[in-house]
DNA sequence: CTGTTAGCGCTTTCAA
DNA sequence: TTGAAAGCGCTAACAG
């Protein structure tokens, strides 16, 4: 079974028909006869024929490709988003470009050049960045961006960052905590300051008062979490609760804990954040405040496609609802 | 700054040169002048000319793109080698699809196809397949496989498994175990293979009796690990040393021999597979054998664009070091 | 409903 | 060392 690749001229030719004809239908762009497409179709499907997408994007200037551009590929969190949008994508006939940042503005920039140059239809963009150059206006290329906010971005989704501070102060509080610290990531990414704000909301709500120096900046990493809890109960701060910036955080602060003497949930509680594997397979078991990841995947593949379509940046921000998780850490 | 797209042709009309000239310059094809070259680079500069991609595409049937399939992307593991590969490619002006096969064959075939339609020069697949029909010979396009062994594989870049699991081994018996389970994932890859071969070989070498029922067929999940080893102890069958077939699952065992009242170290010691970053915070950390990922990945890199280059399938196996971490759960 | 035809932007003979 | 010109395979007027 020798497959040599067959083009349209020869399909034409094989069914007596123009190439126009074999285009068109193709593409159900209509104006053709149910027989003649019957006919072509069947001899298009005895060669397997397949289209040059090469030519197909010379002539459209559409790739039916897009790219997606991440901190940290290798953060599950984001390896569950770029599965979402992949199989969301692979149903529309898109593919993938996936693009790894690792955390660096100027490797990001690279990344947007080489789509550029690929002539991706679209992007979605998890940017590290403060601020972002209007890519759309740059390269006529349409964005979406996901998670985090940055200034000048136009299409945006997000998880309800805010709420879920909420959500897991509240939980902290109605489990008893009284001092309840804030390990937070020491950027300014909204998606963090979001959650302060659920944070200082919930205090408020319940008439707890906040202590400023419960609020700890940290990295993003594990031991960074560690060495700042670690910290803090050697400078003698009490408190009885930690509110994470994320799971990996949280299991930094929960060892710091332990290796203290203090119990968790006995004398400390914790929550995460993002609803990781990692949650669930720590000991004790984490609470956390789940995001969906596939929702977010879903509505920027959406929102995107959308974009391509109407050609028209209309700077929406769409919000996705979080979700607690009730583990032992909070019992 | 308005970017209009310049093409070649205007570039060859504002240098006053042939369109062939300035596509000899830019591919290094030699037959111009320094001069020319100069003046024509100056333009290009000035307009910030970038290549059709589409168009050169077309014309060579080479698409500088090529694809991973991976099973997982949400696995670290897979996801580190995405990473090296992805690094190594844009060094060299390639960009990657990334397909998720979710341990599925047909999605696996989905993918295919379609990176077939996308012409791409080359796949770096990690297949969950126990044999692969030749996609070369299918689509012509070259194949290298990294880290799972089908039948009928050609070019292949594993990591050394087999010392992987004799490493792992003697590191128990070293720490005094004389009764050492093996948690294996419960299909016949040949990694699994390997290292169960590694797991016998170090038995043999230090006079150890090798127990049957101690090797144990599970799930490569953290909950049929944990399972798995919780019956292992309810069934009254005695064993001082664990050998995992990934981190996950050393996890998954470690919080069995926990619930257990049983201690790790001191009554059983573990040892998992891969280096993940999870074997690092995890507590006691665990003592593991880490996989390289990132010349997992350059290889396999290098060995596809010898491929796309020679054009031969060439069969070669690379066989990439092991080492092994030690940390608390052996001590 | 169908066919003819002009390119999309590039590489690559062939001729000079 | 350079240029002219023929397509790669496809889409989209335009004409019938």
């Amino acid at each position: 079974m020798d497959k040599k690749k067959v083009s349209m001229v020869e399909i034409a030719k094989l069914s007596g028909v123009s190439i126009a004809t074999v285009s068109r239908i193709l593409n159900k762009n209509g104006r053709y006869s149910p027989e003649t497409e019957k006919k072509v179709m069947d001899i298009i499907n005895k060669y397997d024929y397949k289209v040059n997408l090469s030519a197909k994007s010379l002539r459209t200037s559409k790739t039916q490709s897009i790219g997606i551009i991440v901190p940290d590929i290798t953060n599950e969190f984001f390896a569950k988003i770029i599965r979402s949008v992949e199989n969301c994508l692979l149903q529309k006939g898109y593919t993938l470009f996936v693009c790894d940042s690792n955390e660096n503005g100027e490797i990001e920039e690279r990344h947007i050049s080489s789509l550029a140059a690929k002539d991706v239809d679209g992007i979605i963009y998890i940017s590290t960045k403060p601020d972002v150059k209007k890519i759309y206006d740059e390269h006529k290329i349409p964005v979406v961006y996901i998670d985090r906010r940055p200034e000048n971005a136009g299409t945006l989704i997000i998880s309800d960052n805010e709420n879920g501070g909420f959500l897991a102060t509240q939980e902290l509080i109605k489990s008893g905590c009284k001092r309840i610290a804030m390990l937070r990531d020491f950027h300014d990414y909204s998606t963090v300051l979001h959650r302060y704000k659920g944070y200082i909301d919930a205090h408020k709500k319940y008439g707890i008062k906040i202590i400023d120096r419960l609020t700890v900046k940290s990295e993003v990493n594990y031991f960074s979490a560690h060495e700042a809890v670690l910290k803090l109960i050697k400078d003698g701060i009490p408190f009885d609760g930690i509110f994470c910036n994320n799971d990996l955080m949280a299991i930094g602060a929960l060892h710091a804990v332990r290796e203290s003497k203090l119990k968790v949930p006995k004398d400390v509680k914790i929550v995460g954040f993002d609803g990781t594997y990692l949650s669930e397979i720590c000991d004790p078991p984490l609470t956390t405040i789940a995001q969906n990841t596939d929702l977010l995947g879903e509505k920027s593949v959406e929102a995107l496609l959308n974009l391509i379509k109407h050609e028209k940046n209309d700077n929406q921000v769409y919000v996705i609802p979080v979700e607690l998780k009730k583990r032992i850490s909070t019992k």
